[in-house]
RNA sequence: GCGGCGUUAGUCCAGCCUGGUUAAGACACUGGCCUGCCACGCCAGCGACCCGGGUUCAAAUCCCGGACGCCGCACCA
């Protein structure tokens, strides 16, 4: 369907210093990469390019929290034990199986918190063996995604390099929503390296251990998941392949976000948003419209935490479609477990939009006798009591004369009193829910490279646009005659004070030196020529179509200005 | 992780089977020449046998191990 070239997009690439493997000299170590000048100049580019999408336009703000994190933030989070586990494989097959699975299906026994040396004693003590071909297993290992590292000079603590960015902005959400004073719906992102230890990253750009993210996380009222701007982007138009058509195998189907929503294609109005949002930042660095398609994850895929996700993927002709984005619905599930496992409050409280009037009835416990009786418990045990359905303890009181809590402590009916009260409560504690747009910046660099190159057989270029092409201008005196070179040195040197990344070139023939240019995606060429000399004016030549125009060398600032926009 | 195939200048590659020359070529790049507007004018130059071990008088070449790459299987909450 659409034309593109791995092959001849890496070898450019390469060759002309955008990206390459990294540590060659020391032959390599699979999933890593380096930018070279021209990849690392792009990267930043599309990275500050996303910052104008969801800082300056969504008002979101961005943090930047360590790679290095302690274990129990990870433990929170289900990283650790989802990115842990053991893992045992058939002599004979080859197969791989997850070892805790394999045990418990053939035993029946509940596994979980074994050590590898306990599921490996199970495995030939039950005489289990593979369930393919019957074949014999080896020892158990760990199979752990995330790089292990300790932290201080004595390495008591254990920690771990951030397998997404996100983890660094729930961790802080106190401070965060302090900082958004108190308010939903309000946005945090961060961009940077996350590191994942792929067991056999094999595809290059595509799957790295060491990646780059960018990461928004929306808080929102989980009553309220819609966008203040979704009028406009209501009508865009979105490839989406739903579940239901994954599993009919019916193909993508085109919709506008209004359509989608009201469909209930997608679960929600923010959600559909931010699948608009996404699509318009590829559109804008330049990746063509049918390169991309929104799949939702299947029921079966989905994470444990989300409700809904679609990826953004792109076509590309060695990988099939890959994701380059996953927009997912996370829920309260983060904030919910930090919650748990730090024991710190991270519900926000939600003012109703009128206070409302709740009569109850409360229990009200006499601390004149309480104190005496249970002593140091006292306290404890009265907040234990609020906490605890006041029907249950009068139900107790008026049938058993008593009411024992947790087991131990005897109330009697003296200890305590009822009373009907009326609360007046202004507003409810809920843990947002998180909308999260999750860009591989990688996979977007390769999609872009890949969808970009042109090959026409006359010549190979990159077809940037103008905003985000590494080198903007190149600037060529037509023959090697001083008083052109000259000129052109100085073209360039105001150039690049005006803030352009201009290149100068003088080495061999003009045609040779425009193809140069062409193909690392210099979107415009200035050409000192003989006319220049005479009036001052010299021709600027467009990339994509070699056409030429003439300018007034000091109207070039300004007309390149306008054209990268 | 398993199996198959591979790895030679910046890039594409010849040579390896059958061990022995100064490791060939093209493109790119650099310098010089050339009054030339779209890579294809001339001259010169730069630049490589993936790493480690073994066999041998001698290894790019044969053997073993490793790394990396491609393909298949597995894995990828």
């Amino acid at each position: 369907m659409i034309n593109v070239n791995h092959e001849r997009t890496m070898t450019v690439a390469r060759k002309r210093g955008f990206l390459w493997s990294s540590f060659e000299i020391y032959s390599g170590v699979a999933g890593f990469v380096d930018y070279g000048p021209l990849g690392a100049t792009l990267k930043n580019k599309i990275m500050n390019r996303w910052r104008e999408f969801y800082v300056v336009r969504e008002g979101f703000y961005e943090i930047e929290s360590p790679t290095i994190m302690p274990e129990e933030a990870l433990k929170a989070s289900g990283h650790v034990d989802h990115f842990n586990d053991p893992m045992t494989q058939c002599k004979e097959c080859m197969d791989v199986y997850r070892a805790d699975h394999i045990i418990e299906d053939a035993t029946g026994r509940d596994v979980e918190g074994l050590e590898n040396q306990e599921l490996t004693e199970i495995i030939s003590d039950e005489g289990i063996r593979c369930p393919r071909c019957g074949g014999h297993l080896t020892h158990v290992w760990s199979y752990n995604l995330m790089f292990q590292t300790l932290i201080g000079a004595r390495g008591k603590k254990t920690g771990y390099l951030r397998p997404e960015t996100a983890q660094g902005i729930f961790i802080p959400f106190k401070r965060l929503l302090r900082f958004f004073r108190n308010r939903l719906p309000f946005g945090v992102v961060q961009l940077g390296k996350s590191y994942r230890n792929e067991i056999s990253p094999r595809q290059g750009v595509i799957r790295l251990r060491e990646f780059t993210q960018a990461e928004a996380e929306i808080f929102v009222d989980p009553e309220h998941k819609t966008h203040p701007d979704f009028e406009e982007v209501k009508e865009d138009i979105l490839r989406l392949y739903p579940a239901g058509r994954q599993m009919e195998e019916s193909g993508t189907v085109d919709m506008t976000a209004a359509e989608a929503l009201e469909a209930g294609v997608i679960s929600s109005e923010v959600l559909t948003y931010h699948l608009c949002l996404a699509k318009r930042f590829l559109m804008d660095i330049g990746i063509p419209e049918d390169a991309l398609r929104f799949r939702q994850h299947l029921p079966s895929e989905m994470a444990h935490y989300a409700i809904d996700c679609w990826d953004v993927e792109a076509f590309t002709d060695s990988y099939g479609w890959i994701e380059i984005i996953g927009i997912a619905d996370r829920t309260d599930y983060d904030l919910r477990s930090h919650s748990q496992h730090s024991g710190e409050d991270l519900r926000v409280f939600i003012e109703y939009d009128e206070p409302r009037r709740i009569r109850k009835r409360a229990v009200k416990p006499d601390m004149g006798k309480l104190g005496p009786k249970f002593r140091k418990d006292a306290a404890r045990i009265a907040s234990a009591l609020s906490e605890v359905d006041v029907e249950e303890i009068e139900k107790a009181l008026d049938e058993e004369g008593r009411f024992i809590l947790e087991g131990e402590f005897e109330i009697l009916p003296d200890d305590v009193s009822f009373e009907d009260v009326e609360e007046v409560v202004t507003g409810r504690k809920v843990y947002p829910h998180v909308i999260e747009p999750s860009f591989g910046i990688d996979r977007i660099i390769y999609t872009l490279l890949l969808h970009s190159l042109v090959d026409d057989g006359e010549r190979t270029y990159f077809r940037l646009p103008p905003h985000v092409a590494p080198v903007e201008v190149t600037v060529l005196p037509l023959v090697n005659r001083e008083e052109m070179v000259m000129t052109a040195l100085e073209i360039e040197r105001n150039l690049r004070r005006s803030g352009f990344i201009a290149e100068f070139d003088s080495s061999g023939t003009i045609g040779r030196r425009y193809a140069r240019a062409d193909e690392i995606g210099v979107p415009f060429a200035v050409t000192v020529d003989h006319e220049t000399l005479e009036d001052g004016t010299v021709t600027l030549r467009n990339r994509d179509d070699c056409s030429q125009v003439r300018v007034k060398i000091e109207e070039l600032v300004p007309t390149l200005e306008k054209l990268r926009g």
